[in-house]
RNA sequence: GGGCAAUUAGCUCAGUUGGAUAGAGCGUUGGCCUCCGGAGCCAAAGGCCACAGGUUCGAAUCCUGUAUUGCCCA
């Protein structure tokens, strides 16, 4: 980012100066190859052919300017078919330590959003039972997402959908009042597709503590008081488990309420007025073929019973009414086949298309002794969400959950998140910040002044001239680049990668380079201050995935 | 039978939206502790980016087929 958008603007002058615009396809990135310099850019290329000149040449033009009007450019070469390769000078880079100073919890912030407002939804389970470790995977992914993307400067929201009103609700009434009859000693048997786990005993129990009466009433009614019941109870836990795992959603928003209060109906009309719906067969339909789907899809069927998808576009329509310009859901890969109708309802909303996106999370495999573990909700026979927090901690788990592409299958091995190796990325990283402030303390322990920020001036920060020096400040200005590419690609396990790479260059700086050992006390001085930036960065970033930083380990 | 994704080192996976000699961890092999936490670091070996075409200055990346795998739908 300091160095990207220095570049940029440098670059700019130089195509004002030479008459054109900004073309779209010119880029300017770190290289891969480091001996190519700092940054390169494909300008000339791109230019070649609006300005009618060899790339080649062209690339001469524009490194002899960058080199004669900007200072900080130590070189800027034209390499292969006309990259020009630009090289800063070492003072640029240490600019970035009273940056970061200055800037603290700030630095990496973006303002890429314009406080646009976002929401993002995400775990969203039926409040039928615990969280297991699927929504765990999409918890930590919605959360850091959000984190992220407040960071980025986007105006976010989190929401929790509670699925309240369907079927699902009434067969756990149905599961919860058998085992309560089955408790006070009355032979009934669960239907086949019954709620078996052992927490729907406890809460029939509770329900008999509660309502010693339960068996008189009559079954609808004991039913409905068993309905409200569970849910509230498991929602409560539901809560809690998250909570527990360090993800907090600002609202949670009932789908039974929103439904007695007459939001299906309303949506009903806005398609109806729209010309996207219609009645055949005694039931209602909307047209999401006209808008891209495949078929066209039942909102009420003949029966009258309002189908899910009904119910999920009153929703958007109510998340758009409460002002979001963009919608995030975070859906379980196996909803895939969701998203073109629910694409063509927003569109049908009278909304833009990059309004709405969807982030697939794939499933987690629990491994544990290297095997499988099966998992089967029916047969009460799962990982928990509040399981794995309790065996590997919430700090790995949330780590883990980000160290692959929300999209892809992630295989969770229990005992591996525990073991502390590099299979565990998180504590790679958490020892990275440990490490640091371990060195600050030492330093106390020897008397040896630990600067303020006031100390990172350019004759100090002088001192740090080695290769380390200067690969460990390319990493610290690369932090906001990172924040962009997750922000801007709503992944934030490109932020856990950035991690791993910014904890390998402490480690590999704090295995070259003696700190306090220093040869002299100046150098002393201006290697703490740059741990004490790498450390803010370190504690930044590990913030931006909800994992701990911890001072020691 | 249709639809959506995936296929990259022995294994698990990244790859900044089309850039230069394709990266990381694990595993393998070989090095580094009189020194701030070795829970670490360095180096080497390891690749037909599933296959075949196409698009262009340039493709792991885009388009079309084929194969395999996973998921969704009737």
């Amino acid at each position: 980012m300091h160095d990207t958008q220095f570049l940029q603007s440098q670059l700019l002058a130089f195509t004002k100066q030479a008459g054109v615009e900004w073309p779209a396809k010119a880029v300017i990135e770190p290289p891969k190859d480091k001996a190519h310099g700092d940054l390169a850019t494909n300008l000339a290329l791109v230019l070649a052919g609006p300005l009618k000149a060899k790339p080649r040449e062209l690339g001469v033009k524009i490194s002899h300017f960058l080199v004669t009007q900007a200072p900080q450019i130590a070189t800027a070469e034209v390499a292969g078919p006309g990259f020009v390769n630009v090289t800063f000078r070492p003072d640029f880079w240490r600019e970035i330590v009273p940056q970061i100073f200055s800037q603290a919890d700030d630095y990496g912030s973006l303002d890429l959003g314009g406080k646009r407002k976002v929401q993002i939804e995400y775990v969203s389970a039926n409040p039928t039972g615990p969280l297991h470790i699927g929504h765990g995977r999409g918890a930590a992914v919605g959360d850091s997402l959000a984190r992220i993307m407040r960071f980025a400067g986007f105006d976010v929201d989190t929401e929790f959908y509670i699925n309240d009103a369907g079927r699902q609700m009434s067969i756990l009434a149905r599961s919860t009042y058998v085992r309560a009859m089955q408790a006070l000693g009355r032979d009934m048997d669960m239907d086949e597709d019954c709620y078996r786990g052992e927490y729907i005993k406890d809460i029939a129990t509770d329900i008999l503590k509660a309502h010693p009466d339960v068996g008189d009433m009559d079954q609808d009614q004991a039913e409905d008081l068993c309905r409200d019941l569970a849910k509230e109870t498991i929602l409560a836990s539901i809560k809690q488990d998250l909570h527990d795992f360090g993800v907090e959603h600002r609202v949670w928003f009932s789908e039974k309420e929103m439904v007695e209060g007459g939001a299906v109906e309303r949506t009903f009309e806005r398609l109806e007025k729209a010309d996207l719906a219609y009645e055949q067969d005694g039931a209602f339909w909307f047209k999401t073929t006209e808008l891209g789907d495949d078929k066209d899809r039942v909102l009420r069927k003949s029966d009258g019973e309002l189908t899910y998808f009904a119910s999920d576009i009153a929703y958007h329509a109510n998340k758009y009414d409460r002002g979001f310009s963009l919608c995030v859901d975070i859906w379980g890969a196996d909803h895939h086949g969701y998203i073109p109708r629910m694409r063509a309802a927003v569109k049908a909303l009278g909304l833009e298309k990059d309004q709405f996106d969807v982030v697939l999370v794939q499933l987690v495999n629990v491994l544990s002794g290297g095997e499988k573990v099966k998992m089967s909700k029916r047969a009460g026979t799962f990982e928990t969400l509040a399981d794995v927090c309790r065996e590997v901690g919430p700090d790995a788990a949330r780590f883990i959950f980000l160290t692959r592409k929300s999209d892809s299958p992630l295989d969770f091995d229990l005992e591996l998140a525990t073991q502390k190796t590099m299979d565990n990325p998180v504590y790679y990283v958490q020892y990275a910040h440990a490490r640091i402030c371990s060195v600050l303390r030492k330093a106390g322990e020897n008397n040896v002044q630990v600067p303020g920020p006031e100390a990172a001036t350019p004759d100090t920060l002088a001192h740090l001239d080695t290769g380390e020096d200067l690969s460990l400040l390319r990493l610290l200005a690369r932090f906001p680049d990172a924040v962009e590419a997750a922000a801007n690609n709503l992944s934030p396990h490109l932020m856990s990668y950035y991690m791993q790479e910014l904890a390998n260059g402490l480690h590999r700086y704090y295995t070259i380079n003696p700190v306090l050992a220093a040869p002299a006390p100046e150098i002393v001085t201006a290697r703490l201050l740059l741990l004490l930036a790498t450390r803010q960065v370190l504690k930044s970033g590990l913030a931006l995935l909800g994992v701990s930083a911890p001072e020691s380990m």
